[in-house]
DNA sequence: TCCACGCTACAGACCTGTTTGTTTGATACA
DNA sequence: TGTATCAAACAAACAGGTCTGTAGCGTGGA
């Protein structure tokens, strides 16, 4: 019986919650949120189903959960990466255009969750959508901050522009080569700030 | 009785397929594929879900053929503007901004058919997502052509910056204010072609 | 004792796709 | 003109499966 690691928590219900809540963001992120149905996660993550309702009480509840966790981890890299440029604006968007790059081009990338959650389900005010938008907002935020730093004429311009450019690398996985994504990151990125300037 | 429309055509077989067709492409585009079943598309075609399955073998097919019909559609009103600018690549690609801007502005807009399906199906030997595959390389095939006659260094390179910026407004709709896409595609499109000179 | 958990079964809706049988309308031939 | 034929449409039930969400019951640890 894997009792959990070791350290007794709170209690057991945690280590449900967190193993739910894992099985179900790697099978909706690698097959899609409708295609996954809850039988195959309380499967999967060895639970009962009553524990997935208990815990999340909806499905759609469960997929902003899920949209909630892959936000908190963006943020967490993006943060960890600004960190180490905090007095070099260009340092720090090349830092993280590379691991965005990286990120977009390997081989089981699906896309941003974010984007693709938004593309299954129309209706925006789905719990799930309310996530999304926000991300998206605070993506736009947080390069309006870098891009004020740059010191070029109009940064909310550019701020719009490096999402564009962003998003757009999220989405075009299929028609970039292999380690494509990083150097035309890079490269349209410094052509747009010098231009800004 | 409305029987069809007034001139007897070949057969009315053309009409009965057209009519799923387009039914289906409309609620397929504003609810999601996943979410609509074929039952639905029968009912609002007012049509035999014998019929349905005549004409296209599987909803697969049905999807697939959905994603064929917006492709003809893109392209066909591509061809149009790019007919009024053949002597001069620059007015092109901004008409083309253009219009894609505009669209991507509209109120009910849900974003790129091709990129959402791709989102909804994690399969890449999906019969629609070779369409889609297929889409979005024609795009960069005919992005190329014209960056080829901006005289820039690397036309394969802007190229795919267009496809990225391109592909970035599809998804972006939701951060952007409304009327912001044009002028911002356009702006971006610009900076990008003076530094690749 | 309490309560979270797992297990099994279930309800009711929906899904894709098939089957059976009827209606309609066009064409070919007498 | 009358009639046989055929293709394609419609209608409606059905098969077999999946979906979300609920309910009952047993168990084991604090």
């Amino acid at each position: 019986m894997t009792k959990s690691a070791a350290k007794a928590n709170d209690h057991d219900t945690v280590d449900v919650r967190d193993r739910i809540l894992e099985t179900a963001s790697t099978l909706f992120y690698e097959r899609g949120v409708r295609a996954v149905g809850v039988d195959l996660v309380v499967a999967e993550a060895g639970v009962a189903k009553t524990s997935l309702y208990r815990h999340f009480g909806t499905k759609d509840d469960l997929i902003a959960a899920f949209l909630a966790r892959e936000d908190e981890d963006f943020w967490g890299t993006w943060d960890g990466v600004a960190e180490k440029h905090k007095d070099d604006a260009q340092a720090e968007l090349d830092a993280h255009l590379e691991w965005i790059g990286e990120r977009v081009g390997r081989p089981n990338y699906r896309g941003c969750p974010q984007i693709n959650v938004a593309a299954e389900f129309p209706e925006a005010d789905h719990p799930a959508r309310k996530v999304a938008a926000a991300h998206k907002r605070e993506m736009r935020r947080r390069l309006k901050g870098i891009a004020e730093r740059l010191s070029v004429r109009r940064p909310d311009e550019l701020a719009g522009q490096l999402a564009l450019l962003i998003n757009g690398a999220f989405v075009s996985s299929q028609v970039l080569e292999a380690g494509e994504a990083i150097p035309l990151l890079r490269q349209t990125a410094h052509a747009l700030i010098a231009a800004g300037r």
